[in-house]
DNA sequence: GAAAATCTTTGACCCAGATCAAATGCGCGA
DNA sequence: TCGCGCATTTGATCTGGGTCAAAGATTTTC
């Protein structure tokens, strides 16, 4: 049951969710125009690997929409989940052939994709282009840090709010909201992902859940659909001073 | 009792240490020059902070000897250090004021510096550097990575492995010696620092250290001397799998 | 619309690592 | 050489989160 597929209906770059904040953010028209010719769609479903850890990997692209996860995995099963890839983020490495990561669709997944070398040599000839993958690359390692604190140090109530914290963050700045007050969002995950995400089980997962739901800190309707009624609260749950500090 | 100094003699670049691995490793005669013109240098003792988290920061710069952490700390005082800083990595972000991490010097160190904006505007116009400032932080954002799944998965014992592995590897290729087979190196951390790399407190640490030694995993010469008799042996420990995958 | 497959919650118990406390070095200045 | 300060080790005890087990919910399949 494979049921990615290449999409051929080509979509102007103009009209692309993601324009202003993925890799080509910086791009001139001209420069655009170059790179719509070497782009394709994909297309995954909920659930498909993207990109297996190890394999090879001839291409580079954009999430486009949907929501993927890069996972790593030691021998014996334990994973934990490295990076969570949401619209606009960038997939693959400049430089390096094979994939370190398992790359799942959460979601329903499309992405615009590139051929590596042909990529590889635009970027060579196009600063914006380069100028941009730092600038995201360098946010990412921010990202990345910020979450080492979380798994090294807090506890699995903080750990659990922090995670709402930046879904909650995510969600709101795509949607163009500000992040405080009243907030409403879906999670993406299942429990056993935030706990992969984590470093917890799935059953404390659940367990801070519902102690944060007792307290009061938010409500659910159905598993997914969160309410927080303040924001600010839930910051001082995940142990972070009003500041914030991860990315948008 | 502040013992930082800019030290005026200056060192040519073409016999500087980290010539072939820093964010200069790219750059022709010319653009040395020009790099030359704006560096300066700046030594700081051990345990003197280099940049205050949240400070405003004017330079950029590449470690040359020594060692520095990057850490961060909650408000309640629990911190996690988040990258160690050895010969040849970059401090600082072109396009951002502020530090978001305490650096501070963990032994004697020689930073070589550029004040931020005519760094920048040097990037702007040489893509060698730009290429080269890119490729390290991806592969910093590796290693954060990988730490990710130390802190999120591993025991006490698979972190104090892990860690010990890392510095092995890291100074086996500083002295272009092989990493395997039986390998002598300092640990250049406290117990303390270890254990804050770890998300650990420093008596689990003494006591992992303990344990590995007694098991002849290790042995120790000194609380700072380690040798290792069989390197295989503290990779299985550590929970990897021979291939390793950390930046080298 | 009933059965199957998932996902989620909750309970009981256990253990790795934290916490609290006390020695034991070890280097350094007077 | 002595004694003070600091890093480290080791011991005793506690506990947050893991493990094992069993029900619910919710969605999917036919």
């Amino acid at each position: 049951m494979l049921n990615e597929k290449t999409v051929s209906h080509s979509v102007e770059c103009d009209d692309c969710p993601i324009r202003h904040r993925a890799v080509c953010a910086r791009c001139e028209s001209d420069e655009l125009e170059r790179l719509e010719e070497i782009k394709y769609y994909r297309s995954f479903e909920a659930g498909q690997t993207v990109i297996w850890s190890g394999d090879r990997m001839d291409f580079v692209g954009s999430v486009v929409s949907g929501i993927a996860t890069l996972t790593q995995t030691m021998e014996d099963g334990r994973t934990q989940m490295v990076g969570l890839l949401l619209p606009s983020d960038f997939v693959g490495r400049p430089g390096r052939d094979g994939s370190a990561y398992d790359v799942v669709a959460t979601t329903d997944l499309v992405m615009c994709c590139f051929r590596k070398k042909p990529f590889e040599a635009m970027m060579e000839r196009t600063p914006h282009i380069a100028h941009r993958l730092l600038e995201m690359t360098l946010d990412e390692l921010d990202a990345a840090r910020e979450w080492m604190l979380v798994l090294g140090r807090k506890t699995a109530r903080e750990k659990i709010a922090s995670l709402l914290t930046i879904i909650a963050r995510r969600d709101a700045s795509l949607n163009l909201r500000a992040s405080k007050g009243v907030m409403v969002f879906d999670l993406p995950l299942t429990r056993e992902a935030m706990a992969d995400y984590l470093g917890l089980t799935l059953e404390t997962v659940s367990r801070q859940i519902s102690a944060l739901k007792r307290d009061g800190v938010i409500s659910l309707q159905g598993k997914r659909h969160v309410t927080v009624p303040d924001f600010a609260r839930l910051l001082e749950e995940a142990g972070d001073d009003s500041d914030g500090g991860l990315l948008a």
